[in-house]
DNA sequence: GTTTATCCTACTAAATCGATAGGATAATAG
DNA sequence: CTATTATCCTATCGATTTAGTAGGATAAAC
């Protein structure tokens, strides 16, 4: 399941990506308008913004900003920062690669190839989804 | 992340399909084969027969078994009945149907085009996969 | 009727999740 | 300089989920 945390983060990516200016917008502003708790919103601005995808600015008139063009935001990105590993399992991740503890040996574990499978095909979709298709995208697209 | 009970329950059901004679075998011996505690294998086996996919039979010589051929076992079933859902949330659910607590329109929703993306994603994986591909499968193939 | 192995409910410790509290910091306006 | 504004940051908290355990009930075999 997703987290509240990634789709919150999601929807106020995208509700910045919408806005054609760049000009900093209130948290306050993003999370009434996408119906999300303003402090728990304010926390995964901040990641957001800690790991490269926004920028901030204080005081009057400040607020988060998207720092690059929505098309150049892969969803790769977005997903690694707020949902974690894309892998179901640390074995088969390519940015979090860890050892299963219960798991002797990789080649003869059964699942395995499966989770490879798998990693790979939601790396597919989040590879050739960026910010900006999010926009646009419906269900019968 | 795969949940240890759908980890375990995975290798369970191969360890079972590997076999080739369909005669009932214990709990312990999967257990201390498979590396996984065995009470709490004892309950992951005990909601795949419950489900239908396992068969057991009681006291000496009393065990596990599996009812069907495993190229008749999809991986969508093994997962919907282990880790619950396929899809990311809810509102793009095939089984478990629910609409999104925080989402006014699923229209709307700018997530929702995406989840609707990895979910098919996945399924493709899961549809194409049969517990006898989890036998065979290695990291090349 | 004893042994064997599953059946079943309840419980628990630890981790995670969703959210909140409350002050520190920095930028702007006057 | 000072008041205001809005982000920054750490710590905490209640609820839920996860992983696993305890202990007896049931049924089959010998």
């Amino acid at each position: 399941m997703l987290s509240k945390k990634t789709k919150y983060g999601l929807k106020a990516l995208t509700f910045l990506a919408k806005r054609e200016s760049r000009e900093p917008i209130q948290i306050a502003e993003i999370a009434e308008s996408e119906n999300i708790s303003q402090k728990f919103l304010e926390s995964i601005l901040l990641t957001l913004r800690r790991n490269g995808l926004l920028g901030s600015k204080k005081g009057k008139g400040g607020g988060y900003y998207l720092i690059k063009d929505p098309e150049d935001i892969p969803m790769t990105a977005i997903m690694r920062i707020l949902e974690g590993p894309i892998a179901m399992v640390p074995c088969v991740s390519l940015n979090f690669y860890e050892k299963c503890d219960d798991c002797p040996d990789e080649n003869t574990c059964s699942i395995f190839g499966l989770m490879l499978k798998v990693r790979d095909a939601n790396l597919e979709v989040y590879r050739n989804t960026s910010l900006a298709d999010l926009i646009g995208i419906k269900a019968n697209s």
